[in-house]
DNA sequence: TCTAAGGTCTGTAGCTGATACAGGCTCAAG
DNA sequence: CTTGAGCCTGTATCAGCTACAGACCTTAGA
């Protein structure tokens, strides 16, 4: 027999667990991407060490900038045997492509930030130059 | 005598000439980044040359990844000309560093998500590399 | 045994930054 | 006179949480 017997966990243990919020966790259960937990006798939610490997996930998903639509296509994939590498790789090439986009905007804005911020003089003047870049652009 | 005269523009002359949304402009001036207009007699609002160089202040503020907060503080040292060229950098400079780290961010997801991707097969089987890194990591 | 701390439960509101829609009014052109 | 395009207001919706109110339960220590 595993000596690794499940223990029933409280929600501030599973928040623990995994770095989750509290509030954060139920949140997820009222959207279906974690499933409702069995509930002890005194009503309390009883989580295991399913629910903590689920929710490790869809942080990982959640921290790699995955929505949580996309995670949930994830999830899918994982609970469907049936279902294929190849499903799995539109979403994260898709999500990819994203990303580098994202980047590229971000980079954008920081070449015409730092190129305006540098022509400031820091003056106690109001003359200043990312205000006339902000009007006159 | 100047010859530009100023023309009442209705709403959707405004967001013609700003690219703005129609329903956004109601939005800002409800959060007060836009003052509310005059009125003509019917109730419409009614625009001039004034608005639409503000609210271009707003939206290329906007573009360039300020939040709403951020675009009243500029709006502030544009209005109240006692103010200072130093605490527009403060601002803009705090920005900067916003969207260098969020340029960071995103690289770094950027980094692992091609990589990740890189070692799927695109296999009709169930075994996945993305799956797995999401799992194991 | 009592009490206090620290959990639990539910529903609901608030946040950012819009965007959309319903239901009714008005205006200008043909 | 009709039609279409605009206007008005208030309110709902979206993502992705986060926080709070108000009630209850559990556990450890004095």
């Amino acid at each position: 027999m595993s000596n690794r017997r499940v223990t029933s966990l409280r929600r501030i243990d599973l928040a623990r667990a995994t770095g989750c919020n509290l509030e954060t966790i139920r949140y997820y259960e009222k959207i279906d991407i974690m499933p409702d937990p069995p509930r002890s006798l005194n009503g309390y939610r009883s989580y295991d060490d399913g629910h903590v490997r689920r929710l490790k996930f869809v942080i990982r998903s959640r921290d790699l900038g995955f929505s949580l639509e996309e995670v949930r296509g994830l999830l899918g994939l994982v609970d469907d045997q049936s279902r294929t590498c190849a499903e799995v790789q539109v979403i994260a090439e898709d999500h990819l492509t994203d990303v580098q986009a994202k980047i590229a905007d971000l980079q954008r804005i920081e070449r015409v930030l730092s190129d305006t911020v540098a022509r400031c003089t820091g003056d106690a003047a109001p003359e200043c130059a990312v205000i006339d870049a902000l009007l006159d652009a």
